[in-house]
DNA sequence: TGCGAGGGAAGAAACGTTTTGCCGTTCCGG
DNA sequence: CCGGAACGGCAAAACGTTTCTTCCCTCGCA
């Protein structure tokens, strides 16, 4: 491990002055084409690798990004919103500096202060299911946002999935296959992802004209609550022909569900959900048509959100951003059996 | 957003020189308890944060810790990886940087080099199924270890699952509930992990006196490879009683082609497999007696690795560290339906 | 009383950059 | 031919710590 070589060596081995390095290698000064050329080309062949520590300090910016989520091991979730923040910061020339409290409030407290402590520039705080809190006092020393997340008592920047689109755009998609008895399954209608997704559902239920069941479940949604939502859903609606499941691993559970009845999918059932959790969708049988949540879109977002205010000082646009999502396809919606005529007028 | 507090500033309000103040925090150097009780209080009263970036130029050494993965998004493994990872480095002071190449060279590089600027102390390079891999050059510029990969090539260290103990571990819970015709359904055995649980389920069957039934396919491993896997185990052993799956996708795919031919789960067929993925393991019904991956504990066991390497420049132990996994039993293994007798001699 | 030891604290240098201000040279127009 | 702008480049200060060295003072002992 030789000395690591610094701005000096490849000052001297130049025969410039650190300054012409530094202003060469940044394009900044005013300097002959002959010179910056000469200077990069030996910073090149040393090996010149620059310090951002010392560039840090010195330029009061340490171009790293903190970014705190509650979870990062249990859902998949994480791993998209961490990459389109990745993306967007290496984009811009920052690092991202990421940290999981792995919901423990004394671990996040830690974990903020290690992260100021780090001077970065700015942070992002992000819940893996859409919740409303509290942002703690460490964000509002520097910009920060704060993703599938929003507090209404601080001014933060909140960019969450546009939940009532979600159950829009899921009902359509089986209305437009036909379907006029569509059962909602879902989970208690606190969870802020849940309400809206409801409050899509509705709109969409009413504007077809058709009536609006929804099943809710205790719990935050998995396949238990999707065997025993489906049966309900059965028992009250015997005609039902689709179900819109709130997430997948209650659409697994509503599949598990239909199994024991001898009702296939999707001739007998068609089913849509929410996540696009791959390792669930694409695996069952028949493959999940299920609505994706914007993850990589929300991380990229938020950095971009970040550099804005950075940079300007100023933001533009709502302090409540809400992303739209797009519907994968796969195999489990089809018409309904007794297909209705559509008749135009 | 008031001008940050620094070191000096706490020096001048308790009259002391910012020696003085350093020492007492740190708890170096020679002084009256006094003084140093009194400038730690002063220091929180004004609610004064190191500033780490000038800790690290100064010290030359930053406290963090790259971590560099091929994917974080795709698999839940990743996270557990970093969580151990990161508790073992908040113990030490140090913070983690994580980084995901989502499997890109190219970016790889990039980020590699990044860290490298950044001055990481140590890095982690981690692969998220078990591989074989060639050591980027950055790896050698600071002490580095390998999770999930090997490299013979370097002499860097490796931590990976033991895998022959993991094919061991699940053969002889269904020898114990006392099957004796066990097909193990896998993938290319260029796969290392592949590899290794075969040699374990032969190790295991030949220790039992039953004869070893390894249906291999191609691929990673997916919920089609099970169902097409069970379908080639049941036509050409069709007194088969239990199998073996190379990872819960794969054991999924069984699940769903049992089903198909109206085998129960466990009455007719017992299953163990490997991977502990949450989402699937404890979704699926009945739910899935499988081999978690020691995934937590080798992240942790890669930072007290690098601590060791930073602090004494020695490594104590293997060079190529296998970590033991451990079963976790749900409800898909119990004794086959004519069930053996066993006689004691 | 003189002297050395040693505790407590301060001064100053150093870490590797970036940036500010300045200096010498060239070139142009008046 | 002179004044001044434009250009190319350099010296030095600064960022906030840590650490090496020095300094002062007190105390104990001969």
């Amino acid at each position: 491990m030789s000395k690591r070589i610094g701005i000096v060596d490849v000052a001297a081995a130049a025969g410039v002055s650190a300054t012409t390095v530094s202003h060469a290698l940044s394009g900044q000064g005013k300097m002959s084409a002959e010179t910056r050329e000469r200077v990069s080309r030996i910073a090149a062949e040393l090996g010149y690798a620059p310090n951002r520590i010392a560039s840090a300090l010195r330029r009061q910016r340490s171009s790293i990004i903190g970014f705190v989520s509650d979870q990062i091991a249990i859902s998949p979730f994480a791993g998209q919103i961490v990459l389109g923040a990745q993306d967007a910061a290496a984009e811009r020339g920052a690092l991202l500096m990421v940290v999981t409290s792995n919901s423990d409030p004394r671990v996040e407290a830690q974990q903020l202060d290690a992260l100021v402590a780090q001077q970065v520039d700015a942070m992002v705080y992000a819940r893996m299911s859409h919740r409303r809190v509290a942002a703690p006092p460490q964000l509002l020393r520097q910009p920060a946002v704060l993703i599938d997340a929003y507090d209404p008592d601080s001014n933060l920047d909140s960019i969450v999935p546009d939940e009532r689109q979600i159950g829009r755009l899921a009902t359509d998609r089986l209305l437009a296959a036909g379907h006029r008895v569509i059962v909602h399954v879902t989970v208690d209608e606190h969870e802020p992802a849940a309400r809206g997704r409801i409050d899509g559902y509705l709109d969409a239920c009413a504007e077809a004209g058709i009536r609006a069941r929804v099943i809710r479940m205790p719990g935050l949604g998995d396949a238990r609550a999707g065997r025993e939502a489906l049966a309900r859903a059965l028992a009250e609606h015997p005609e039902t022909t689709a179900a819109f499941a709130f997430n997948d691993p209650m659409a697994m559970g509503v599949y598990q569900a239909a199994a024991t009845r001898g009702l296939r999918i999707p001739e007998d059932l068609s089913i849509v959900s929410v996540d696009n959790l791959e390792i669930i969708a694409s695996q069952l049988r028949p493959a999940l048509t299920t609505v994706r949540l914007p993850q990589y879109e929300m991380g990229r977002f938020a950095i971009a959100r970040l550099f804005e205010l950075l940079e300007t000082g100023e933001r533009t646009g709502d302090r409540r951003v809400r992303l739209a999502c797009e519907l994968v396809e796969r195999e489990s919606v089809t018409a309904p059996r007794t297909q209705l005529t559509v008749t135009h007028p």
